[in-house]
DNA sequence: CCAATAGATCATATCATCATGATGTTATCT
DNA sequence: AGATAACATCATGATGATATGATCTATTGG
């Protein structure tokens, strides 16, 4: 469905805008979070920075922090940057150009999902997905 | 969504069922016909036959029909046989186990759409991709 | 200014997928 | 039986995704 480098981007995301309003969030920091090696972490990051999607400090204390409100970032926005789709994905048949007027064997049937899955992409957003961590306690919510 | 090698074999198996009625499709014709290396889908189909999907003939004449009549045959099991599916490719952020009681932050949305893919691919069958092709002229549709 | 911190980048290694080429095996027909 | 057609399989190469390690650059604080 998506990369393992995107499903990376994606959990860091979500860790950024669990964390960011206690400061940036350091590569090594999420790299400890999240069980993966720094460096490559820090890559997939930065492309996320040249996407426009974080903004990074240096130095001490430095780190990660969203660039765009958590409510207002799909998750597809985070997945494009990281897997760029050619034409060829969107059609379950392979077929570069695969339109109503010349439609492959499944097209009617998929379309219908596929619109469900760019949905799900372009409508759910990182803010929608943040756990309710606050000054309550998690036990509040069973009251 | 599926692999090269699921979606040659998806074109393969409708090209099959197109021409099965008059006898064996063989892996030379295919090849010419989806413009693949005639020996790769060889290995392909191959794989699809030992998944009970496909049954061959040898020698002179040979070739492969399906082993499944076409109204029966889900295009998921296609796909299932090529590529067979971890746990950790259903959820979304990678967790091997993501059930109802421990779910990870997009799991309830994103298992709406999961389902919409899967029964896409367990309801769809290959008899209904077939093109309408019969006796008649292309052109009689126009008229 | 210097040391420490932390992101950015480069070079390389690893691994799975995709693809190719050569060869083996089985069936049919004369 | 022998030639031919066709599937089955093995060995190898090419490609791209994934991951690692080393190094460069920018910022902060003393």
């Amino acid at each position: 469905m998506i990369s393992k480098t995107a499903r990376n981007a994606l959990r860091a995301v979500l860790c950024i805008a669990e964390q960011e309003a206690s400061g940036p969030v350091s590569a090594k920091a999420l790299a400890q979070e999240l069980d993966l090696p720094h460096n490559y972490l820090s890559k997939t990051l930065y492309r996320l920075v040249r996407g426009g999607l974080l903004r990074t400090t240096r130095g001490p204390g430095g780190g990660y922090l969203l660039a765009v409100p958590a409510g207002r970032l799909p998750l597809g926005l985070v997945v494009e940057v990281i897997d760029p789709e050619g034409p060829e994905q969107r059609c379950l048949l392979g077929r570069a150009v695969c339109a109503e007027s010349n439609p492959c064997a499944m097209h009617g049937r998929w379309c219908v999902v596929r619109e469900a899955i760019d949905r799900f992409f372009a409508e759910t957003m990182v803010g929608d997905l943040l756990q309710p961590v606050g000054p309550r306690s998690s036990g509040a919510f069973l009251i």
